[in-house]
DNA sequence: AAGCCAATTAGACAAAGTCCAAGTGTTGGT
DNA sequence: ACCAACACTTGGACTTTGTCTAATTGGCTT
């Protein structure tokens, strides 16, 4: 593993191997979304595209994250009410979301194990389960 | 347990049992919820408490809402990133979610067990856990 | 009836996200 | 080099969920 893995030019093959077309933009979103390691909301990514150099569109930024999860590069996470957060990690994986701060941190799902559920209704598929510990800072 | 559970005498003496003073909207809110038994979001009550007789406005609805959260008579469900549901069951359960039709089911928490999970971070305390199995309809 | 406080209200507002029609590249064919 | 075709991006209007506020209403208590 290299020392410097997000590269424009990797993230550009990252994209293509997603068969994703890499643009100027989808390249600065990608950039965003994973050399900052963290859980962005999609506000926090257009302004994080906008603040570096060249100009990126709401909507562009929206359309692009929805490529980007519907090609499966990313994950959304949904915990709060009010926005949807990204999430560069594909692995399977959990998540504490702290209520008070926003804060959110990922567990590894390796190792968790969920007893007990019951069989999935007639003429579903299973499409992932999500964990998600809430957790406050509070003190009382 | 009777059979109409459900009555406005009843509801107005559970909403003092959780302190919260019984007024008419209240009780029409909370009748809308817990005797439709299903997730409703805010809208829909909106609709349901409106539809019936007495006019209730949109503030309302949402002060009712978030007073009958902080008094744990419900819950909320954070599975859509477009809208919250509100849950009428406050034993701990979890949800299938359908991703395709909107559909929420409760998992009866009894008899389920998660283990591995990691030790919370320094500081903070549990505000609980919440498994959702997302599902879809499609039969690819 | 007067006064008090809690609850309700309409409507303005805010924020997240979608939509659309027009504009800008980029590519490939000739 | 030019043109056509297609893909991508864009601003801005729009929609939806939810909050806020200032004014009004409604119940009690005396």
């Amino acid at each position: 593993m290299s020392r410097d893995k997000y590269t424009r030019d990797n993230l550009a093959e990252v994209l293509r191997g997603h068969g994703i077309n890499p643009t100027h933009q989808r390249i600065e979103i990608a950039h965003a979304i994973f050399s900052h390691g963290e859980h962005l909301s999609a506000d926090r990514i257009l302004a994080l595209v906008n603040d570096r150099a060249s100009e990126t569109s709401k909507a562009t930024v929206y359309n692009t994250l929805n490529l980007f999860l519907e090609k499966q590069l990313i994950r959304e996470v949904i915990v709060d009410p009010s926005k949807v957060f990204y999430d560069p990690n594909t692995e399977p994986h959990h998540h504490f979301y702290n209520v008070d701060s926003g804060e959110l941190t990922d567990i590894d799902a390796r190792g968790i194990r969920v007893t007990g559920l019951p069989a999935l209704p007639r003429g579903v598929k299973a499409d992932g389960v999500d964990i998600i510990v809430r957790i406050r800072s509070g003190t009382d």
